[in-house]
RNA sequence: GCGCCCGUAGCUCAACUGGAUAGAGCAACGCCCUUCUAAGGCGUAGGUUACAGGUUCGACUCCUGUCGGGCGUACCA
């Protein structure tokens, strides 16, 4: 086909036409144009409400303008077969199979590739996510972060963009203290010698683990050790190693851990402080260095650094956004939970006024997760150590259901994270639809592959059941349903769209046979098969899920 | 009190930065396995999009208010 057609998607080409065509209309500012898929089957492939913008700037009623809009019309026939004006003045165009037959060609071409765009190519992006302190396993309300962000960062990659994955800890708070204190109780405990458990300690089993690996490597070493420190440090190597192991299982790999010590180290926090205070936005009182964030319009100034001399996470958080842009990023994104949110502005007001652009900073806030066991919500703590792990997560339901449950729903509304539904195999489970979908379309190519020859090029044209038509136009909608999603940093859109491809499929399979057709026709409908199992792959590997060939 | 998020079918959620008749899954009911995987398909039923106003050719979507839920609002992270 044209050059045009390999670099433009059908909506940039419609968009292309009409504006051409409103040149007639001699207009001051043209209108942005917008295509847009109808609901209606019936009203065509694509749509655009161009005549009803214009309807007042014009003076003029919708149709009329639609009319004289599509009179001035020039669009290749190839691509488009139909341009029809409905409704109140929507102009409606619909495909011709010429154009979808070329797609589809296309689709197979491009093969893993396909739905790759590029709106952010050339950008440098750090996502960061996850960003627990090593104080224990991550649990369910970790693992939406996780995957969330590892999710954001592959539909980041899907449109171009060079993208760093962050894990941003603090292993020097009280938290960690505390961690650390724990240890020690049960280590002594373990040696039968008296031991006070802290208050607010971390109760779980895996401290006791922890200790009893300090027992087996030292014995009684550590019996006299002058503070937490030597525990801590185990706590922290055995911790992290169980992070790690948790995040493969997932299918995640961080390209960089960030230690908040480091911005101590080089001096980033004070020079931070020094910073704001040159800028009269630190001030001292009550023996605490304050943030004037009343400047920014909120109603009380925020505490940086406390009275004992420690600073609160928002110094270091401001810190740490300078550093991400000091390397050269053009664009961070911070994957957290909505508890956080109130630091956010926080530390755009900060890094804003240290001279760096907020707009560099963006941010995926996700809902909380609700674990539903038994048909009732179960409430967790780390520290009470009532909490299920990610790791009993995926023991019961496996990784990739673990992901697409994450991934199902907008991050902007409450999860719930039904277990008996995640471990259904069946009907109930969502994800194996997607999955046996792919499955199916193996297995159907292996016993085809048997029957025919397929060294002969094939005609897909003969494609022309209303099913088989239906396939392809679903498929065509993938890559903008990936930038969508990317741009928006909400894979479950992808989830949506495979869904429906599935369906497609699936109507598809129900309606036309390919054993036994017509070698042609066989052959024709084998090429729609391998793009759509093409297509359910490459939405399946965004996600993080596999794509089994057999269930 | 104030700020952010949410309120859509019995349940869990979609609806592409304002479009035409608001869609899926589960649950319910009725059909379909001598045909490439029934982990499937077809059909029925289910709605005043929390409520009340407003903006406009058009509102689940934007604005105002009310009610209900979640999370913040610490010299905790």
């Amino acid at each position: 086909m044209s050059e045009f057609e390999n670099h433009y998607s059908m909506k940039e080409y419609l968009a292309q036409i009409i504006s051409e065509s409103l040149e007639q209309f001699e207009l001051e500012e043209p209108p942005e144009i917008r295509i847009e898929e109808p609901n209606q089957p019936d009203h065509g492939d694509a749509s655009s409400n161009i005549a009803m913008m214009l309807a007042k700037p014009l003076r003029n009623n919708p149709r009329a303008i639609a009319q004289q809009l599509v009179d001035g019309l020039k669009y290749d026939e190839e691509k488009i077969s139909a341009v029809e004006i409905a409704g109140p003045g929507f102009i409606n165009f619909r495909f011709a199979e010429e154009y979808l037959f070329d797609e589809l060609s296309e689709i197979l071409k491009k093969g893993e590739a396909f739905g790759k765009s590029e709106a952010n190519k050339g950008r440098r992006v750090l996502v960061e996510f996850v960003s627990a302190n090593p104080t224990g396993p991550l649990t369910v309300g970790h693992g939406r972060n996780a995957v969330l962000g590892d999710t954001v960062s592959r539909l980041l990659e899907w449109t171009g963009a060079e993208v760093e994955r962050e894990y941003y800890f603090n292993d020097a708070g009280r938290q960690m203290r505390v961690l650390g204190e724990s240890v020690r109780a049960r280590y002594l405990e373990l040696l039968g010698k008296e031991s006070d458990f802290p208050e607010g300690g971390y109760e779980g089993e895996y401290i006791r683990d922890i200790a009893q690996a300090l027992v087996d490597e030292k014995g009684e070493e550590l019996v006299e050790a002058e503070d937490e420190k030597p525990f801590k440090k185990k706590a922290e190597e055995e911790i992290f190693a169980d992070i790690s192991g948790t995040l493969k299982r997932m299918k995640i790999k961080m390209d960089s851990f960030f230690n908040e010590h480091s911005l101590y180290e080089e001096g980033k926090i004070e020079e931070t402080i020094e910073k704001l205070r040159e800028l009269g936005l630190a001030y001292d009182k009550d023996g605490a260095v304050w943030f004037k964030t009343t400047e920014f319009g909120k109603d009380k100034d925020t505490v940086l650094v406390k009275s004992t001399g420690e600073p609160t996470y928002r110094l270091p958080d401001i810190a740490y956004h300078a550093n991400k842009l000091d390397r050269g990023f053009d664009l961070c994104i911070d994957v957290f939970g909505a508890d956080h949110i109130a630091t956010y502005p926080d530390v755009l007001s900060g890094i804003k006024s240290l001279g760096y652009d907020p707009d560099k900073v963006d941010v995926v806030v996700y809902q909380f997760v609700t674990l539903v066991k038994d048909g009732k919500p179960f409430k967790m703590s780390t520290r009470k150590a009532n909490f299920v792990t990610l790791d009993d997560l995926m023991d019961e339901v496996g990784a990739d259901v673990t992901r697409f449950f994450f991934l199902m729903r907008s991050p902007n509304t409450h999860l719930e994270f039904d277990i008996a539904q995640a471990k259904e195999a069946g009907e109930k489970n969502p994800v194996f639809y997607l999955q046996y979908a792919h499955a199916r379309i193996s297995s159907i190519l292996r016993k085809v592959e048997e029957e025919y020859d397929f060294s002969e090029p094939a005609q897909l044209s003969l494609l022309s059941h209303s099913s088989e038509i239906k396939l392809i136009k679903t498929m065509l909608k993938f890559p903008e349903s990936i930038a969508n999603a990317a741009r928006l940093r909400e894979p479950h859109h992808v989830i949506t769209y495979l869904n429906e491809l599935a369906s497609a499929f699936t109507s598809f399979y129900h309606d036309c046979r390919i054993l036994g057709e017509e070698e042609k026709l066989a052959r024709a409908r084998m090429e729609l098969a391998k793009a759509t199992q093409q297509v359910l792959r490459n939405g399946l590997d965004i996600l993080g899920i596999s794509a089994p060939k057999q269930m």
